[in-house]
DNA sequence: AATCCGCACAACCGCAGGAGT
DNA sequence: AACTCCTGCGGTTGTGCGGAT
């Protein structure tokens, strides 16, 4: 049974785009929401297939999406998400605001993965010297400390963070080129979000997007960060007992989330040994 | 100054699974 | 139930850039 070729490779367009190219896309998705990715680059008179505009509209030109560098406290929540969740970057990508799954996945192989093999070898070289410990105990401990400590760090960072957002025009710009118009706009919008400590509904975006808020359709905003599904994941069972976005509660100061979320999650599951 | 090398990241590819018919 | 279409996901590749030699 022959599936149908991702496109037809006659005459469309391949490798990095335009800024023409991201202008009309960004238009077009303003104007119609991406009902169809299929049919999308035919109506916009986009010479690329609807895949390929699907992923420079997730991966770079969506108005939520984050860039600039990964904080500290983002690269151990994905760390630690990681150890949970193996390679399911989406669902990693969920609990991190404003990040996509490409760009974890990359900074997975880049960074963090070095990262972390540098780390078990300084805690090999201590754990070592603690055998003594049960494996469950050690793991344990492993995850408490981490977690408190990450939450501290986040908790300190916070507010460093929101100066940092707010003074030094971040990363909206740090791209190929700069998306003046609507960019800038929706980085004004995002820093005084975070300003407020509040996340603005769907519909804030679809209808700054789209100006009158027709049809635009699922921006993946931090909004709905709370009521991301873990489907199939051990973390499904936590959510349904009130927690929301453990990421988030942990920026607001929800310390005692994090800690009873992980404390669930090694009884539910078995984490992977090092 | 030229070349090499490694890193970072954008983009592509193939597959799986859900939805519709 | 079988098939097709479409979307989303994860792995992989390609490319540009900066630092080292």
């Amino acid at each position: 049974m022959g599936r149908a070729p991702c496109c037809e490779k006659m005459g469309l367009k391949k490798g990095p785009w335009s800024r023409d190219e991201d202008q009309i896309l960004i238009s077009y998705i303003q104007q119609h929401g991406h009902p169809n990715w299929r049919a999308l680059p035919k109506h916009a008179g986009l010479l690329r297939c609807g895949k390929s505009c699907r992923l420079r509209w997730t991966n770079y030109l969506r108005p939520d999406i984050k860039r600039g560098n990964f904080s500290r406290e983002e690269e151990d929540t994905i760390i630690h998400l990681h150890e949970m969740l193996g390679n399911r970057w989406s669902v990693i990508a969920t609990n991190l605001p404003g990040r996509t799954d490409n760009e974890i996945k990359n900074v997975w192989h880049t960074h963090l993965k070095k990262r972390l093999e540098s780390d078990h070898q300084t805690t090999n070289n201590t754990t070592k010297r603690h055998k003594t410990k049960s494996k469950r105990d050690s793991n344990n401990s492993y995850h408490e400390a981490s977690v408190v400590s990450q939450c501290h760090a986040q908790q300190q960072h916070n507010s460093q963070d929101e100066e940092q957002l707010i003074t030094t025009q971040p990363s909206c710009s740090e791209s190929s080129y700069d998306i003046e118009t609507t960019t800038d706009s929706f980085c004004v919008a995002k820093h005084e979000e975070i300003e407020n400590e509040t996340f603005l509904d769907d519909s804030f975006w679809s209808e700054t997007l789209s100006g009158e808020g027709d049809n635009m359709v699922e921006s993946n905003s931090t909004s709905n960060i709370s009521n991301v599904e873990f489907s199939s994941s051990p973390l499904t069972s936590i959510k349904n007992e009130n927690i929301s976005n453990p990421y988030i509660d942990c920026h607001l100061g929800g310390m005692d989330q994090w800690y009873d979320i992980f404390t669930r999650i090694e009884e539910l599951c078995e984490l992977p040994e090092f």
